[in-house]
DNA sequence: TGGTGATATCGTTAATCGACGATAGACGAT
DNA sequence: ATCGTCTATCGTCGATTAACGATATCACCA
């Protein structure tokens, strides 16, 4: 349940790089599971997609691109923004959505070690 | 849900190589939702690190590391293996468990995917 | 200042999940 | 043949999740 302060920015440019964290003991654990359970849905997993092919930024274009309603994409959002591996820029009415890659690359690097 | 055979041998020496499946697609978005979805539980991601550092092969092994009634790990146990990322062995009275390498594998490569 | 479009939050409801105890089935040992 | 052990399955119950519509909030523009 780790919430990421929303930085200002969306997907900056990777230049620094942290230590990403164990990879083992509890807190390697609880991250993997959160991970692996806000990545665990389809529609959930339809949005990371479209998050890494760049097709969609925004809320609304993601809404556009599924048969659901705004309230239930922004609640999956909420849940990807939760787990830390999206974040979101709002500035102004509309919000554009990114993966944050170092979180994807610590879910690979967890699910690594196994 | 699909259900791989049992296989007599558990955790054969890896010799053949599948192609492991496609990375994208509809396909690969069931299978990598169902492998994220049965990690997504801390104690089906505990019984799967039991498994791969070799500490428990047996069903009860695992009944007594963790705090759980036995038919809970059983059912943990059977999600893991609808998933394909577990093996059973039931040979005898006792049931020997173990990765399988290959969705391991295939779980890994989906996710580095995205 | 009021309106408009875009998101988030709230409350509700149906469905799914997680856990348990009880029970059944399979096998080896006695 | 029977017993004891190990595992799977079933039925149940409470908790959580997923989805929706309605509503609130926010930033911009006229």
């Amino acid at each position: 349940m780790r919430k990421p302060p929303v930085s200002a920015d969306c997907c900056p440019p990777g230049h620094t790089e942290p230590p990403l964290g164990p990879l083992e003991g509890p807190v390697a654990d609880a991250d993997l599971t959160a991970f692996a359970k806000a990545a665990g849905h389809p529609v959930r997993l339809q949005i990371l997609r479209m998050l890494s092919r760049k097709e969609a930024h925004m809320c609304s274009h993601i809404v556009d691109e599924l048969p659901l309603a705004q309230s239930t994409v922004s609640e999956h959002l909420r849940i990807l923004r939760n787990a830390g591996l999206v974040q979101a820029n709002d500035k102004g009415p509309r919000v554009s959505y990114c993966i944050v890659p170092s979180a994807l690359k610590r879910f690979k690097a967890l699910l690594g070690a196994l």
